[in-house]
DNA sequence: CTGTTAGCGCTTTCAT
DNA sequence: ATGAAAGCGCTAACAG
């Protein structure tokens, strides 16, 4: 005798009422005191738990929200999940995790797996080159907000304001008497490193000052290229790092030339990590307000998810927050 | 007129074919290869996509699985979530995370969530002080492998050799001459640091050596304890940190000692990390077998999902590897 | 406030 | 190889 999962029937009948009592009792509407006493406690007896595929099936909501991201295992991405999953949860929800790792061919994989599930809602840090066309059509209908990374005003975003950001950096640089500063760049196509470019470019061209690009498809040959510049003929004199991926490269490419402190090039980095007032020297950086960023984009989303199209769209743009340490000439 | 989602009746007769033929059409089954060319040609021309709520609901399986841990924010499983979602996503199953922050309580809930969902297994890195019956009787019928922590052999885990590390940890540091060795660890109640703790303990009796805990509940009074120590009279002369982000605290109490480099108490952490060879001194690390660890964690779950009962619980212990950096005393 | 009934979109007998 | 019909567990009308 296989035991069957217990279902709202077992439940109404072991409680003598209708299913749709024992449904009624579960969603909170109004139910008759004593009843809701015996169907609570039936429920227990029988260790009934609801199956939210079925309720899913009826009421076209499946209570859960994709978050699809390059991959989990930057600091950045990682922060951010815990934070969309204590909100999500908090929501009575459930993220549905997946990574494209910046490739497009894997992000419209994900984005169909999300639609095959029928998540509510998606929060997506879109790989790089991806359009709004290609986003929208492929999940009609379902809510998107985007994280990190800017595709179009048309979709609701949740993005750190880069350009002010990165001008303020490169400015702060300029205050310390740096005048050949270079911007260290994983991969231009991503649009946050488009617009922290552009904040760079202006910058620099206010004090009429040429812009250094240092810059490779991935963190090998960008190592390769930092070690062959430092060593060069024309050093940079100061870095600006897009990423704490790159930051990352660049302390390794330090490490490979065995800079001592006194030779690293002063820098600033975007994205604050644990260990970075604990390298040497401790790294000032652009801290990114991933909590209120997150916490925007969670609500966003569920108002989206419960209003529908009417709202306008929204275009959340956070500023950044310059941490001083030493690493950019600061005492 | 709102265009309703289309289903494989509308896909049938577009095809002018029956919706189980669309049914297995869709899961390759055997079908006449010109009805086959019909079916596929309706589906692009509606745009169908299958709704995996409703063959979840007929078929009793989500192909969804749980994945349990205390936080993403932590290398070593945000570096864990990532390789599980690639292993899991490779087999036609999406995961749904959840995190809870070492608190049974929220545990509960978070296993209540999965069971609502009906994932088809789980993946768990138990709370601190977590039972077998609690999570049994939690999840009656639904696959459950332990990583990271062992809680029980009657649960499939994958773990590390956690008693042998940290035994060869130590007998490294010995040999490098240290006799005042403490293990620095945050919550003692956690299993693997029991296991830690247990090598560590059998390596110092060897050498009839006296052992020194150095502990607190939260990572700030860790910190506070560990400075103590350090001004203290019976200071260590070298450190076994028990995780990643206890070898942080560690390093943030040696800044707030403003200990110079030549002052630094030495040590040798478990978890290796991105930046482990960039502090100063680069860190030695007992490094974990990540990647192997998860796959045989997803490897098991499915043949358990599939199988069933039938097979013995799987207890895979893996071992660690020593990564000789600087820290240790190492040249 | 409560029970009956129908149906969400899919798969699975069971005939044909 | 194919179609008709039943049903997975739930909720939303609808009557009472």
């Amino acid at each position: 005798m296989k035991k069957r999962r217990p279902t709202v029937t077992d439940v109404a009948k072991l409680a003598n009422v209708g299913a749709s009592t024992v449904s009624r009792h579960l969603r909170g509407v109004s139910v008759s005191p004593e009843v809701a006493i015996r169907v609570a406690e039936a429920i227990v007896q029988l260790g009934y738990h609801p199956d939210e595929t079925a309720r899913a099936l009826r009421v076209g909501r499946t209570r859960t929200i994709g978050v699809i991201i390059p991959q989990v295992s930057n600091m950045f991405y990682s922060r951010a999940v815990q934070l969309i999953e204590e909100e999500v949860g908090r929501r009575g929800s459930a993220v549905i995790l997946l990574t494209h790792q910046e490739s497009r061919k894997q992000q419209a994989v994900q984005l169909a797996t999300i639609r095959r599930y029928r998540a509510d809602g998606l929060i997506l840090a879109p790989a790089a080159g991806s359009t709004l066309e290609e986003l929208r059509s492929a999940l009609p209908g379902t809510p998107v907000v985007a994280i990190d990374r800017l595709i179009s005003p048309e979709m609701d975003s949740v993005v750190l304001r880069n350009r002010e950001a990165a001008r303020t950096a490169t400015e702060h640089l300029l205050s310390h008497g740096y005048k050949h500063i270079a911007a260290v760049i994983s991969r231009p196509e991503i649009a946050s490193f488009q617009q922290r470019w552009q904040g760079y470019v202006e910058a620099m061209a206010e004090k009429n000052l040429d812009t250094i690009l240092i810059q490779a498809p991935d963190h090998d040959q960008l190592r390769y290229a930092l070690t062959s510049s430092f060593l060069g003929q024309r050093r940079p004199d100061a870095l600006l790092s897009f990423s704490n991926r790159v930051t990352q490269t660049i302390l390794l490419a330090f490490d490979e030339l065995a800079f001592a402190r006194e030779d690293r090039i002063p820098m600033l980095g975007f994205d604050d990590f644990d260990l970075a007032s604990l390298v040497d020297p401790p790294l000032s950086v652009v801290r990114q307000p991933t909590e209120n960023m997150m916490r925007h984009a969670t609500n966003i989303l569920f108002r989206r998810i419960e209003d529908g199209e009417l709202m306008e769209p929204q275009n959340i743009a956070l500023p950044g927050q310059l941490v001083y340490r030493r690493s950019c000439g600061c005492s």
